[in-house]
DNA sequence: CGAAGATCGTTTGAATTCGAACAAGAGCCT
DNA sequence: AGGCTCTTGTTCGAATTCAAACGATCTTCG
């Protein structure tokens, strides 16, 4: 009694012991390490891991400055998260705000004197943890291998939406 | 004017380009990932991802029960959190709470049958999801060095706190 | 047995997230 | 120019997270 609609609305390709160990691990290993980085980057200097990751992407940046529609699409989070997280590490001389030239609408996050270094403070300290629990548990072909599967991942996503 | 100790504190292992490369495609594609589940989740059935994963933990255990506690290192998340999370599965039928015969103190996390039957509706959706974007797009080799990869991580962020 | 300390799940309060709605400005097309 | 539509960043409200504090129970060890 199938025909070829019930077949695609039916068939499920569910995950086979491979598959499914990966997904999972990865689920594990991504919330897990989301939790200790955090854990790591507050005690040392009172920064959540989003606020450190706006410090990243600015201090990568050229004049220490970006539009907060490309930032939010950089960090990965929502145009309004990014409002409030601006917001308060401008309260704490990180970050300050500046109008952009070129738009009258826009406005530019850019990277204080004390926020480049609070993040020079504070990154060897963070990719301690990075390597402890991912780079150097890696062998090289390893992380070359993992690196290559999430750029592919990463591009997918970003094209989709 | 070093010595051991100023060593110790100062040489930063930065991260070379090839170790910048995965770890920030990793930190991306987790958090892409993270949104497009959500997303399509909510769509297809009014459910958070830490909701899908407490149901296909739930599923995945003995008479579909599991103690609190076990099921939030399970999925990674609070105490606080799992005990907010499955008051909500508890309002709409989804799970249910019951008292542990072997331990006062101890509450079971209960999968229903309504329970059951949410996770067999949704989970080809969300399947196709981590298909389309992760699984679906890596050779088996690729797949295979990244469940290694997370599963040495995941192994290793479990043991440490 | 009984006291001290660990563990269990919940409650509380603060912080943060998101999406939707909004006003202001840019861009396009004729 | 002028009207449409898209984009920008912020604000708002609701939902969710975490850690810390708590009362209740278990466990251990003297």
């Amino acid at each position: 009694m199938n025909n070829i609609y019930t077949e695609a609305v039916t068939d499920t390709r569910w995950l086979d012991a491979t598959e499914m160990a990966a997904w999972s691990a990865f689920l594990s290993t991504a919330h897990l390490l989301e939790r200790r980085i955090e854990e790591q980057l507050k005690a040392a200097a009172g920064l959540t891991h989003p606020q450190y990751e706006i410090l990243v992407r600015l201090s990568g940046a050229p004049g220490g400055r970006m539009r907060m529609t490309e930032l939010a699409r950089g960090c990965v989070v929502s145009k309004s998260a990014l409002t409030y997280q601006i917001t308060q590490l401008e309260k704490v001389g990180l970050v300050e705000r500046a109008s952009c030239p070129s738009d009258e609408r826009g406005v530019l996050a850019v990277l204080t004197e004390a926020g480049r270094h609070c993040l020079e403070k504070v990154a060897p300290g963070h990719l301690e943890v990075v390597r402890a629990y991912l780079i150097d548990r890696l062998s090289p072909e390893e992380l070359r291998t993992v690196g290559a599967a999430m750029r592919k991942t990463e591009q997918a996503l970003r094209a989709a939406p």
